[in-house]
DNA sequence: GGTAATAGTTCAGCCATCCAACAAATGGCC
DNA sequence: GGCCATTTGTTGGATGGCTGAACTATTACC
């Protein structure tokens, strides 16, 4: 009759081995977010844990393949060396699914945050079928995971980036205008179970907020809000180092924030929202560029110095930086990152954005808001998405050693 | 050498005691939380923890005035009755402090929900000198403190409120336009301290955030938006029955979000910001009436049914929706409390409010946003204040037994 | 080669929880 | 009225995880 949670939830009573669970993670914690390699002395100093307490704390990470000692290396003053600890590689691993509107991708990150594979198959998904499109990105999915179950790796679950609306409290689709889908269960169609016949645990989110996970592998603050242009404008909320989604999983979606309600008509039915400015199709049109060109050929027109590209450029920067200001008063963070299609134009975009976040933020002229280029490469929702996954595990050693 | 916390922090080593902290944290919730009175043994299957641990747990809330025994009462079935368990009441109380434009106000909160004392002094306060207005808010606050302390009570903290940007990280008021006040630290003129000479914990925080806190206090959603017309207009993020503060404790600035670049010049120095279109002085001037005049005044003139009362609100509540609808596309919540000046008006704002807000939230469609009316009384900035502090005393009772 | 220093391990002690048995207090039934 | 079933709350031994101190292992320095 008594409940036996298999994880400690956050308001559940604790026990002796909730105490283990904790100082697993702190443990954990520790050994991942050094900069340098720590020892077991090094981290029971960061912790405050007692020393055996580290050690054995530490030998049940290893032998559950989270960490891995080096060859201990002779340091340069008296004692015993050191055994320096680090995210073991290839080892456990995430996996990070992606339909876009131009390519599916997948990719394989282990938690030593190094790909492990990433395919990627171009293909064009405006108004596709998800029967079809998901079983294929499915197929692609279990050639990877395949590859990596044969190298003796455990999958610790995976994460679908959608270009939509995506519920998290009950993993649904609700609409993606670009893909032409609405209102589905994305997981079941994918089809993928481990190697033992499981079904592998797939959680569904947001693109853009996927991307903005995938900033925290490099040096960001610990709370910026990441936009990106792609089909749609998109955005996530990172706070205190963890996407924040809102009560449905939806909040940042900056795309359909009304920048001017005398402006031009917006898919959504309203008038002037700030994709009608700054989305990439919209800024291909206005620079003279065919809507569903590449953005290095708008890039290549900036770099002639294409008069109307320059000037629809800075029609967008503006715009985007007065919606960006309102999202700044709105949410308060000190730094704007700057992804997808906005990556390549940052030379163009960044600087009048972060000029009019400037003048028209309130709070700017106590603390200037700091914006940025994104650091992830491409598909980098698949590599926020595989990172979410292990983030969990980290979040939860204890289900793992 | 070692760091003793007296307060176990959030990623701090968990010890034995660490055990003792969370669950007495997860005994009190339960017994505050619960709408009936419940017994231990009901809180032990509520919690999960064994009926024995309960017991001594349960003990020490009680000797620590934290919780409260009812006199037994025979149920109506088989079995020994159970002793109910309740919030203690007069025992520890929190301390609420606010300036505002045209009053002081002080506000004593105990554990059970109860206010002790409420005290207000009408004043104005445009253009104030902090060093004279704040000493009287203590002399103020002195004078329930006594009151308090000398029934026994003990004073856990303060928060006080104040209508501008405060830092949350150093607690320093950066700005508040309407008091004239800017860059002060205003605890220390306070001059506030406890019966034994040590001085009082005082927290800073902007008015309306706080004033949000105090909703949590009736039925209301976990996730809400709160927002309140005084002299500017504020706004408080609740996600998951806690306040959201943003990085620097300034986020919901929604009054300065703008609702159309063409529109008014702001004393911000941008055009067309929401407070000129639903700020509570353009509402007035908009209707004829004096810039500080009472709402009671706009009241009664829409009861008249004035028509540019009639048009002013309208336009306001139009701008709201429209300024709502973004902070909704951008922080995703389902619910929107309207406070402060807007409660009166309620009736001639709330279904226009929720017409622009339907119409222009992206994800309307597929769950609709409530907008609904303040609960919370007067000066409900002070009582969110208290009910800061006592959250903080029920979030470590292990400090207070 | 001896000493100081540092890393990691072993082990008795402590402490908060648990389980099971018990005492306390009631309603229902004959 | 007396007995039993039922529920509450308490008592005491067992369990498990952390600690601190002592111990071993391995190096630098003189």
């Amino acid at each position: 009759m008594t409940a036996e949670p298999t994880t400690t939830a956050r308001g559940a009573a604790a026990r002796q081995h909730t105490l283990r669970e904790r100082n697993l993670r702190l443990v954990a914690r520790a050994v991942f977010d050094a900069p340098e390699p720590l020892s077991r002395a090094d981290v029971a100093a960061a912790t405050g844990l007692a020393r055996a307490t580290v050690s054995t704390l530490v030998d049940r990470l290893v032998a559950g393949g989270l960490v891995a000692e080096l060859p201990p290396v002779a340091a340069q003053r008296a004692g015993r060396p050191a055994v320096p600890l680090q995210p073991a590689a290839r080892t456990v691993v995430g996996l990070g699914l992606e339909v876009n509107v131009d390519y599916l991708g997948v990719t394989v990150l282990d938690l030593a945050g190094q790909v492990v594979e990433q395919r990627v198959e171009p293909g064009s998904f405006h108004d596709s079928d998800p029967d079809v499109v998901l079983p294929r990105l499915g197929a692609l999915a279990r050639k990877v995971l395949d590859d990596a179950e044969g190298a003796g790796m455990r999958v610790a679950g995976a994460r679908l980036a959608l270009p939509g609306l995506v519920d998290a409290r009950t993993g649904l689709l609700q609409v993606a205008p670009n893909l032409g889908w609405s209102s589905i269960d994305p997981v079941p169609p994918l089809g993928l179970r481990t190697r033992d016949g499981e079904p592998l645990p797939v959680e569904v989110a947001n693109e853009a907020k996927l991307a903005a996970a995938a900033e925290l592998a490099g040096d960001v603050p610990p709370s910026f809000l990441y936009v990106s242009a792609d089909v749609g404008i998109g955005a996530g909320i990172v706070v205190d180092r963890r996407l924040f989604l809102g009560e449905r999983g939806w909040n940042g979606e900056i795309g359909h924030v009304v920048v001017d309600p005398a402006g031009p008509r917006c898919s959504c039915g309203n008038h002037g929202c700030l994709e009608q400015y700054a989305g990439k199709e919209v800024l291909l049109r206005e620079s003279g560029l065919a809507a569903d060109a590449p953005v290095e050929a708008l890039v290549s027109a900036l770099r002639a110095g294409d008069a109307s590209a320059v000037a629809a450029v800075e029609r967008g920067a503006r715009a985007l930086g007065q919606a960006l200001a309102a999202f700044v008063n709105l949410v308060d963070v000190e730094t704007v990152v700057l992804g997808g299609a906005y990556t390549a134009l940052y030379d163009w975009l960044g600087g009048v954005v972060a000029d009019t976040v400037q003048t028209t933020a309130l709070a700017a002229p106590f603390s200037p808001v700091a914006v940025r280029r994104a650091a992830a490469g491409p598909h980098a929702a698949t590599v926020g998405g595989a990172r979410e996954v292990l983030r969990e595990v980290l979040a939860n050693p204890a289900a793992w050693v």
